[in-house]
DNA sequence: AGCGCGTGCTAGATATACTTAGCAGGAACC
DNA sequence: GGTTCCTGCTAAGTATATCTAGCACGCGCT
């Protein structure tokens, strides 16, 4: 094996490679177990591990499952998720996304909501 | 045309399209200018929310960064996080919980954004 | 009538994710 | 000395995500 190529990496998927290789390598998994289970080819897994690749979500949620870890952990390794920075934070976010994302409200509705909370935060 | 496509969408990645398409016009956004904001061309986030293609988490990522949407959010409604912790995930984190949460706001400001927000859905 | 500019959509080409077939090496058998 | 099996990897092809160029319509303007 001698595994020690360390230059491919276009961004972070480097790390994921590594992340998944790791985890694999954990649950003593063949590369062909896991990519069987992942149902994806051995080839690509060993493409992906060698960050030679990014693996769509799809995949990426496959191979979080079949690893058991969970698809959020997945993604984060992959830097699909954007960063939670601790203490300020998406607070601000959080209540307008809500009430976009809240299908009982009409298109109406929710504009005058986020346009009172608007209001609201902006005095103080 | 007035073609109702509903094929079958094996995920519901039907669902996904339908979605951005509601943020995007919520957002009064045209889709080159959304498609801008992404980084994809406008051609294809028509595809994407007519759900002739699944975009790769990557371009989900630039979508609901553009929408003000967490990225939870959108691979939720993308049906690709099936991680759903008890208590209810990010992605269904309820209006009034996320004013509740809110730090800004002063109790009198919770309680008038609830008090519309449950006249609006009472009778929806 | 035109024009210019906006909208969303279609068609064909390109990039890239992904697969099937097969290679080289090592360990456990006969 | 061979065979089977394993392991991971490479090469070349197929499928699909994504882009560029352009179409058709609507709307305000002169």
């Amino acid at each position: 094996m001698s595994d020690k190529d360390e230059k491919d990496d276009p961004s972070s998927w480097g790390s994921l490679g590594g992340f998944i290789k790791a985890q694999r390598e954990l649950a003593n998994l063949s590369m062909r177990r896991l990519a069987e289970i992942s149902k994806i080819s051995n080839p690509y897994l060993s493409q992906i591990e060698r960050g030679m690749y990014k693996p769509s979500a799809d995949v990426l949620k496959n191979i979080a499952s079949a690893l058991r870890v969970s698809a959020e952990t997945m993604y984060a390794q992959a830097g699909l998720l954007e960063e939670r920075p601790p203490g300020e934070g998406p607070a601000a976010l959080g209540v307008e996304e809500a009430i976009r994302v809240d299908e009982r409200l009409s298109v109406e509705q929710k504009d005058t909501l986020i346009r009172i909370y608007r209001g609201f935060t902006i005095s103080g």
